[in-house]
DNA sequence: TTTATATATTCTCCTATAAGTATATACCTG
DNA sequence: CAGGTATATACTTATAGGAGAATATATAAA
């Protein structure tokens, strides 16, 4: 990774509904109406970023039947990876990731689109 | 630090003038002028993206004499010092990064305005 | 094929911000 | 005080990208 990519990792972290996808996606994969409910955005406000975190390689998806499964790339990229562990310490300090992860747990993801959020 | 925050700390990471000045500074001290000639960018530049850097906490500024000498700020952010370390690991990387630090190291930074470069 | 559901794309408006030029400010020295 | 050096700010132009509304696409099911 050079510094110009570098720069575009930065740059999908610094949007807030961005890192709370993030934040989500590190726990398993989801599809585009379960983030949507968890977020309570709009359903392109969600896609726009996830395609937004797709076009730079943060995030992959896969089709199963009308619903697309989002997942942080497998190939995790380095940078990526520590600053989603960041993210995870910083989940006790600001209670929007915190009320995320647990509306994420409260939420039954047993649904036909969904797999089961590992 | 909240969300919000994060999110702003990230801006501030996702230009590539400021990852060099912030890999210099992780060095350092320094003032303007070295940055300026290490960087080999001009004065308005080098000096606009320190001040973006203050107004957002990430590094602080004294005067001494005509200089104004820059360092990381000295209350870490955690998250700032997580990922300079990352920054530290990617020098390897991207040469950019290591040039900088390598004209950094044969400059005479003992001159009248820098410190003695911490 | 029609209809419904889930998701993506296009378009428009608006704000943040990067870069460059010119100018201002702060401090030093004589 | 004047003049020089180091740095900061104001102004302009250009571009990225965020938000919302409308529309398009893909799949499933009747």
């Amino acid at each position: 990774m050079n510094s110009d990519e570098l720069c575009q990792v930065y740059r999908c972290l610094c949007d807030k509904t961005r890192l709370r996808i993030l934040n989500l996606l590190s726990d398993g994969d989801l599809c585009v109406c379960h983030l949507q409910e968890i977020l309570k955005e709009t359903q392109v406000k969600v896609s726009k970023h996830l395609a937004y975190l797709k076009s730079h390689g943060l995030v992959e998806s896969e089709r199963r039947a009308n619903w697309m499964i989002y997942r942080i790339t497998k190939k995790v990229n380095p940078i990526l990876e520590n600053n989603l562990k960041c993210l995870q310490d910083l989940t006790s300090e600001d209670p929007i990731f915190r009320t995320d992860l647990k509306h994420l747990d409260q939420m039954d993801t047993s649904a036909a689109c969904c797999p089961t959020t590992n």
